[in-house]
DNA sequence: TGTACATCAGTGAACGCGCGTTCACTGATGTAC
DNA sequence: TGTACATCAGTGAACGCGCGTTCACTGATGTAC
């Protein structure tokens, strides 16, 4: 406070490294203030202000606020890659993999909260660009999904369209079940995980009699 | 623009005629600008400006910007029952109701879609207040939901709880895919809705199974 | 029907504030010799 | 290893602007008699 220049931590590092770590406060900065606001009503001021630096290095970083944001969409699906990795089970049941995603998903809602708060409020937000590229990493993300799938003996003699259809209803229904999980309080968050647990069962159920049996 | 005072159309009707109007304008003015931006970055001014009124003028009609937010959700989920009411028909077979729905949605996005779009976007938006009004909302509309679908002959010996899990299913399926509709080219939208349809299918499949046969 | 008064939707000036962006700058770190 | 210079992350003052809210007001409409 009294010291004038570097009296943070950061006298630690080459000056490419301090600049890395300014960089990362920003985004981070930035992620905070989106529990409490949509990205369009964050200021650059307060990002910089919750970085500790002032309004004009922000523009050592990025040159706006939306390019600050494309950056935060990359790095939030990087995470939501991972989730996926992890989930990838050694088992030809799709139930088996159905069950173990949804505590993947809630263990990952709990570690990436910010990343994944910031994709289902800006996947609808106010910003336009935003909203299209969370769009095509969503449908990205769908397609590797629906390619993973064929390994199902369930999914057998499915088409590319019915795996496609399939892998975006399970991504729906997880991105929806991860975002009402952002607001929850434990019990709700043991109700929700229940309830999404039942709806994905219930969706495997269809799965097996699906095509071979599409009448009931 | 050089007349003083009463220029407009409102010349017409009483005093208090007069002031609905203007409240209806500010509104109006308000889902307009939700068009490009989130809830919580509008600003007061902007939507008196929009509505043709001096700012002064705003605190008339309601205390603040997040007093109008509310009617607002009050109001879009007047329409949304009403949705609710047009798609119920008279037949025992849920996947007629089922396909009837996704028509009456797709009309319903292009009849009302600046409250379907307020609703996607302040449902995970950056006004707490708002953001539990709207999940509230929709918990009461999947209940009443849960009580229509126990009429169905798929349905019965079905528990309480299971048709809940079910019409929360139906819910967030249905408000994420008029989301998704809002930002669609025609071209998009026909993909859109032949993908919900045979998601729905799916789940009815899964529905005409589950309990009778949960295992496959 | 006519008059006197009350109501109140909308006005316009004013306030202090935080905003994004510009500019010339500082001084520690990095590099060339 | 030491020196002279270049780089560049971060500073601080300044700008014009739109913001929410206050205040005293205006004048058309509504009401009481």
């Amino acid at each position: 406070m009294s010291s004038r220049h570097r009296s943070r931590s950061e006298l630690r590092g080459s000056r490419g490294e301090r600049k890395e770590q300014t960089r990362r406060r920003l985004l981070d900065a930035a992620l905070g203030l989106l529990s409490q606001h949509s990205f369009d009503s964050i200021s650059l001021r307060e990002v910089a202000r919750e970085a500790g630096i002032t309004p004009t290095a922000f523009y050592r970083h990025f040159d706006d606020m939306e390019e600050l944001g494309l950056v935060l969409v990359e790095e939030a699906f990087g995470t939501l890659h991972q989730m996926i990795r992890d989930a990838r089970a050694d088992t030809p049941f799709l139930r088996d993999v159905v069950r173990r995603s949804v505590a993947v998903v809630v263990d990952h809602v709990h570690a990436h909260r910010t990343h994944l708060r910031f994709i289902a409020r800006e996947r609808y937000g106010g910003m336009r660009r935003l909203r299209r590229t969370i769009r095509l990493e969503l449908e990205h993300f769908a397609n590797e999904l629906a390619v993973d799938l064929a390994r199902f003996p369930d999914l057998e003699g499915w088409s590319r369209d019915d795996r496609q259809m399939f892998a975006e209803l399970l991504v729906d229904t997880v991105v929806t079940t991860a975002a009402a999980l952002l607001d929850a309080s434990p019990d709700e968050e043991q109700r929700i995980v229940r309830r999404v647990e039942r709806q994905l069962r219930l969706i495997v159920v269809g799965v097996s009699r699906w095509r071979s049996s599409p009448e009931s």
